[in-house]
DNA sequence: TAGCTTATCTGTACAACGTTAAGATGGAGT
DNA sequence: ACTCCATCTTAACGTTGTACAGATAAGCTA
């Protein structure tokens, strides 16, 4: 009997996959609760193992909501990847996509989305977070070395860092707004929920992206 | 003897001034440790009261929050209009103003900005948190419906609506990105920290603030 | 001034949390 | 068959938020 079907039968001593159930837990508690409602002890009921159990796979509850944040900008940068691919040569449409891609990842992944940027939730030096963050954020800096045609090595110039902010700020704003239904009376009207934010209004409010000077 | 006056005398049974010191208190937590480091016995305690004690100010942990935020939006709100009057006539400067006042906020104010848009972290049913908030945020509206040319009243136009959205979402997509550190190399690049990234870097990127259409 | 009322604070207690230490279990490799 | 050791449990400790009963003193009424 193999570790994955001992997991299925009851009460088996070796949980057998304990690690990725957490990390399952873990996803479903924020979800359900929010970033403020998980609890180490929540994820390992669960899971269907005692409090203590997470310690051998997870350094501590800040270390499990590390991985589960590591996952999450993992998919986050395929994501933005793909949208910029969608993009195909333009400049502005690459960032375009990469911006209707980045809000929609937040809004079909709330859970993960909200934990990526609280501070403080989860372990920033869990082992490959810091470079798989990066590898996420280099998708819009990539798309905006080409439009501002900067040769791979060089430093942007400040116009350039000044657009990439731009981009990254309004799109980032956008879903962190959304998230906190600070534009629920935009959706209310027009009688609907996230769909209607991200059909109707993302549109609305991404045709004013900047264009990249050059 | 006063009451304020007493509060100085150190164990008097009866504290005198405990309501804002544990605001106050609040606040140093949040700014020192991060509004995830926040406690409500650590803000008794730096009153010098027992842990019991700020139930009979505030019906729990997070109603004491929800003052904080409650400062935090009042402030925010007046430091906005202040900007918009700044911009006098011309709608586009108001917003710029606007912009930058949200911004030099959230900077000035780490502790209060996070916090009041951390969700769950603070009851959002606290007297007079919600009217706070919505005042603060259509000062940013009556801006938006200035440069549209709406009548008080009168629903803005779809395109007003995503202006709308647009700016607030770049400049809270800024302060958020800002405040969680994502900025860092930019400000590493010039040197600095915050006070580089507001100087420098934020007109930068505002100068990339949409123009309102009309 | 004396007595009563009530707001404010203390002391104690409890359940839930994260984390650690010591021991139980059983799969994997020799 | 035997040993090793990764994995899990049980038990415990200190901290948290909050409830409850009682202590204190400030303010009001007479």
């Amino acid at each position: 009997m193999s570790r994955a079907k001992a997991a299925v039968k009851k009460r088996a001593y070796h949980h057998g996959d304990l690690r990725d159930q957490l990390v399952a837990a873990a996803e479903a508690i924020i979800l359900e609760r929010g970033v403020e409602g998980f609890t180490l002890r929540e994820a390992a009921r669960r899971a269907g193992v005692s409090p203590a159990a997470p310690a051998h796979h997870f350094k501590d509850a800040k270390g499990l909501l590390g991985e589960v944040a590591l996952r999450g900008f993992r998919d986050f940068g395929e994501a933005l990847d793909a949208g910029d691919r969608r993009g195909g040569d333009d400049p502005y449409r690459r960032l375009m996509e990469q911006g209707n891609a980045y809000v929609n990842f937040a809004l079909k992944h709330p859970a993960r989305f909200q934990l990526m940027f609280a501070h403080g939730k989860y372990d920033i030096t869990y082992p490959g977070l810091a470079e798989t963050g990066d590898k996420a954020f280099r998708v819009l800096e990539r798309a905006v070395r080409a439009a501002y045609a900067a040769n791979p090595g060089d430093d942007l110039s400040p116009d350039a860092y000044g657009y990439l902010m731009a981009v990254w700020s309004i799109v980032h704003g956008f879903a962190h707004l959304t998230l906190g239904g600070e534009f629920d009376w935009a959706a209310r009207q027009r009688g609907g929920g996230k769909d209607t934010i991200l059909k109707h209004f993302l549109p609305l409010t991404l045709k004013h992206l900047p264009l990249p000077s050059r």
